[in-house]
RNA sequence: GCCGGAGUGGCGGAAUCGGUAGACGCAGUGGACUCAAAAUCCACCGCCCUUAAAAGCGUGCGGGUUCGAGUCCCGCCUCCGGCACCA
């Protein structure tokens, strides 16, 4: 494990004799100190000490200023600082009309027991965020929340015979703790926990109301069913077809679920994309491809003696070159073939226990069984063979699709695969020149021009049209015929909420004796689940619970039966964002929720980017119709961050590995840095460097953040999580990353508590700057404008705190050379600790103490501005090319003129050599920044 | 399979509107301080050829557009996220 300890709390302070470390003004010891009187009274401060860390109960709130220690001690700045902010309630807030507002929302966590460095990451970037829109006046709300049902709670149930809800509770104590250790700007007052029925009720009140205006309903869908468990399984449970847990083949079951009809909303989840300028093009383009809208036509293929087969097809225009329909294999059409065709019906039993995901039925060979039976081709009446196949899905769309092998790839290979016909029937159209058409080879995919129909019926000519034509000609003809019809699809489908498990919010349904359905009625809500239940076996214990299923009819008094099955947990984190709003409101919302929505930033994996935000974005509207909220989205901006990574090491035993976690290991490297072995800490024996793969429990490449916490304080983990990468790209976690975020928060202690001890600030004079200073002080207001576009609209955290850095680099080899270059050096560091601040708030809350101030949250002292003056520069350097390679540079002043330019580029020697004797062709001049000289021989 | 990303020194990354490739940090090398170590400070640090200077090469691969391409276009390769019951 990592190294724990908080090195020697020496009892050395400032003015004690460290003065003489501090370079820049014992160099200038001349100039200092200022014999002025001092500000503050800042010598008595430094008598003052803080008392040894684990006396800090007794200590914070009641002593009015930490005095600054030299060494740094995060333990006791961040419990000082986080007692401040929970005694002066500073993150709590309320509507205030007469502020902007700015609600900043991370996703809420999963209480699995522990923070990963995933939330660490999640949440340091919106508390960073939060606070430095805080630090631009606005009102701030930033809450947090548990999205606490779900299936490891089962799990854990399960296996450790304690109850779901027990088991979450500890949790989430556990886990809210740690994000105190954080010292996260929440609003605590605010938090959900979405497994209360405080906060569940809502939602079973909204979902009858969702009921009455006809946005659910009740149809059956495909499970995955563990026979053995007689029990139905997750997808992620299912593992190379068997019950992860019991082993047994898994089957594919029918049962009765209920569905919110987000299809309804398809076309405004679509369009309204487009006013969501804030969110990735990315996750926008993921989702219009999710919703999938596309015009085609639905038409009808006549079966002798059976109703007709309907198929959607976006490409009608190759509706010449179908020579066979698939259906799915549990079409009635191909279960009533299967009963005189033993092959058709083992291959159906097959299929039957196949996996259900897109990507197993996209990615298995395909295969197919015909029917022994034929359709009717609408236009050449034709008769083409139907098949039964393992890529159609009933439930999905019709359940049975046209086969067009000449222009499709899959019904190619199909068609290929069973010696089916391949027809071509278009051809590249005119200019398209280097499209190769050879149907022995592949399928032609393209939209071309119709060919070789063959003989058509009059009035209907397509040889020649191109798609949009043909499209159009079939549309009216097939139209006329009352065999196919104009049809606007979506790929979209209803969004299926029954789950068959315990440990969620109940469905708010009761059975009548006739078998319909209806809701609970309002005065009977919440229907609250048992919470102190213990699992026989894996079964939901409510399923067999009489206590929790007999209810009566409440208009007839008759025997009813609830709804056993529960809510799928996106239910809960559709909508808990607008719940934050309006805490301890009666109804779902009250008016609260219109002052602070839409979320102004909401951040999270971008693993959610098309189910969860798309369903987010679905209840936002839905609330909307249901007179909730007023708004049409839910978040204005989104900002999708990265995973986290890190190395793996392992041991072969056996054949299998054996991961090692990179604590325990000892990496070696040779002269250049190259990582040239590891071996385990514990017995020195050499272990195998694996790929760099995303933190988890199975590659045991965790970090506990914790841990890290306990070493090295919240502040330098915050501060690598944000320096390491940019949010939206993957982390790559590194130990010696984090010690370099130690060192320089270090550092910046330890250069200010010199700086302090230098003495007092003379009143800042433009008048008596010296070179330097102006130097410094330009290089501070590009820092604070650098700063202020990477947090403010950038959002590339890494890029700020490098920019900070590089300013302290500058600080470290400044020179006190005039009367106020330590007012100029008062102004760079209290503008260095604001800017800081939303990333380390601890150390800059005492560190903005130690330049002068008293305790106060910095947040409301305002972000650092740029002062235009100082950004004026005498002379810039510009960059001379030839032929594009950079050949010298000149400094010139600002704006000057291309002629001016010219003459100082052909005068500097460097360009002179690389141009001698060659003709000059031309003469490229981008103001104040380059110029390239092209040249020939 | 489909949809969406990413690929730059030994490593994480920077280059914000097509204009100086490698900011900042890590690792490494040399030095200072120390009895010594740790910590800290200073210097160096893409590749290649060099005493040096200068030149050449260089942003996953192959083409293209441009005075100029990490950035734009076309075609590939590899890795990652999602695919509707993990959250």
């Amino acid at each position: 494990m990592w190294e724990r300890g908080w090195g020697s709390p020496l009892p050395c302070f400032w003015g004690e004799g460290m003065g003489e470390r501090a370079h820049w003004n014992s160099r200038n010891a001349s100039l200092s100190p200022d014999p002025s009187p001092l500000k503050h009274g800042r010598g008595e401060r430094y008598r003052r000490t803080l008392p040894a860390s684990g006396n800090l109960a007794g200590f914070v709130g009641r002593q009015p200023l930490s005095p600054m220690q030299a060494i740094y001690d995060p333990r006791a700045i961040e419990q000082s600082a986080q007692d401040f902010w929970e005694r002066t309630r500073a993150f709590e807030v309320t509507e205030n009309p007469d502020k902007e507002k700015f609600y900043c929302l991370c996703m809420l966590p999963y209480p699995s027991g522990a923070l990963h460095m995933g939330h660490v990451r999640n949440y340091t970037i919106g508390d960073v965020v939060a606070r430095y829109q805080r630090m631009q006046g606005k009102n701030v709300l930033q809450p947090m929340g548990w999205d606490a049902f779900g299936l490891p709670a089962e799990n854990a149930a399960i296996a450790r015979n304690v109850p779901p809800a027990q088991w979450t509770y500890a949790n989430i104590a556990n886990m809210k703790r740690q994000l105190k250790a954080l010292g996260f700007a929440y609003d605590w007052s605010r938090e959900v926990t979405t497994c209360t029925p405080a906060y569940y009720r809502h939602e079973q009140k909204f979902f009858t109301e969702l009921f009455e205006k006809g946005l659910v309903y009740r149809k059956n869908s495909v499970v995955n069913f563990d026979p053995v468990d007689q029990t139905v399984l997750a997808n992620e449970q299912v593992v190379d077809g068997r019950g992860w847990r019991s082993g047994a083949i898994v089957e594919r079951r029918e049962i009765p679920q209920w569905f919110f009809r987000i299809t309804d909303y398809a076309d405004e989840l679509l369009n309204k994309l487009d006013e969501l300028p804030g969110w990735p093009d990315s996750v926008k383009t993921m989702q219009r491809n999710w919703i999938g809208r596309s015009e085609g036509l639905e038409i009808q293929f006549d079966v002798a003696g059976h109703a007709p087969l309907t198929v959607y097809t976006t490409r009608p225009d190759t509706l010449l070159g179908v020579t066979f329909l698939s259906v799915a294999a549990e079409h009635p059409l191909a279960r009533e073939a299967a009963a005189h065709n033993a092959e058709l019906a083992a291959f159906i039993e097959q299929c039957a226990h196949a996996a259900v995901t897109e990507a197993a039925l996209e990615t298995t060979e395909k295969r197919g069984v015909a029917l022994g039976m034929d359709a009717l081709h609408p236009v050449s009446g034709e008769r083409v063979p139907i098949y039964a196949a393992n890529f159609v899905l009933m439930g999905y769309g019709t359940g049975a699709v046209m086969a067009v092998p000449g222009h499709d790839q899959r019904d190619w290979e199909f068609a290929t695969k069973y010696g089916l016909p391949i027809r071509q029937v278009i051809a590249p159209a005119a200019g398209r020149t280097t499209d190769v058409v050879d149907l022995s080879k592949s399928a032609y995919t393209e939209k071309g021009v119709n060919v070789d129909s063959g003989a058509l019926p009059t009035g209907l000519e397509l040889d020649g049209k191109d798609y949009a034509s043909s499209f159009n000609a079939l549309a009216d003809w097939l139209a006329a015929r009352g065999k196919g019809q104009r049809k606007v699809n979506f790929r979209l489908r209803d969004w299926g909420v029954s789950r068959q498990r315990f440990w969620g919010c109940p469905i708010p349904m009761i059975y009548r004796e006739d078998g319909t359905a209806m809701p609970v009625p309002a005065g009977q809500l919440p229907v609250v689940l048992p919470e102190d239940v213990r699992f026989q076996g894996v079964a939901s214990p409510i399923k067999s619970m009489p206590s929790f299923i007999e209810t009566t009819d409440p208009e007839t008094g008759r025997p009813a039966k609830r709804e056993t099955d529960t809510f799928d947990t996106f239910v809960e984190s559709s909508w808990y964002y607008a719940r934050y709003c309006s805490p301890g409101a009666e109804t779902m919302l009250d008016e609260r929720a219109n002052h602070w929505l839409p979320v102004d930033l909401y951040i999270g994996g971008i693993e959610h980017a098309v189910m969860h935000l798309l369903y987010f974005r679905f209840w936002h509207k839905a609330m909307r119709d249901c007179g909730y909220v007023q708004s049409d989205e839910p978040a204005t901006n989104l900002l999708c961050q990265g995973m986290v990574v890190a190395e793996t090491f392992y041991r072969e035993v056996d054949g299998k590995k054996d991961w090692i976690n990179p604590a325990d290991v000892d990496v070696e490297r040779d002269s250049h840095g190259r990582m040239i072995g590891a071996h385990l800490k514990a017995d020195g024996l050499p272990v195998t460097i694996g790929p760099v793969e995303k933190m988890s429990k199975s590659k045991n490449n965790g970090v506990d953040p914790q841990a890290l916490i306990d070493t090295y304080g919240a502040d330098t983990v915050r501060l690598f999580s944000m320096f390491a990468s940019p949010p939206d790209q993957q982390l790559e976690w590194s130990q010696s990353g984090v010690e370099g975020m130690s060192r320089f928060l270090k550092r910046i202690w330890r250069m200010v508590g010199e700086f302090v001890a230098g003495g007092a600030v003379p009143a800042f004079d433009a008048a008596l700057l010296s070179a330097a200073d102006r130097t410094l002080r330009t290089r501070l207001h590009e820092t604070i404008e650098g700063v202020n576009r990477d947090i403010g609209t950038r959002y590339t955290f890494n890029t700020a705190i490098a920019k900070v850095m590089e300013l302290s680099n500058h600080i470290s080899k400044f020179e006190l050379t005039g009367p106020v270059s330590r007012a100029v050096l008062q102004e760079a560091w209290e503008a260095i600790v604001l800017m800081l601040n939303p990333i380390t708030p601890h150390t800059c809350h005492a560190l903005w103490q130690a330049l002068g101030h008293g305790e106060e949250l910095i947040e409301d002292r305002g972000f650092p501005k740029t002062d235009p003056a100082a950004l004026v520069k005498d002379l810039i350097t510009l960059v001379v090319q030839v032929n594009g390679k950079l050949r010298g540079r000149v400094e010139i002043a600002p704006g000057s003129t291309e002629e001016a330019v010219r003459t100082a580029a052909f005068a500097n020697v460097d360009v002179a050599r690389n141009i001698e004797g060659k003709q000059v062709r031309k003469f490229v001049w981008v103001p104040d920044k380059l110029v390239n000289i092209v040249v020939s021989d």
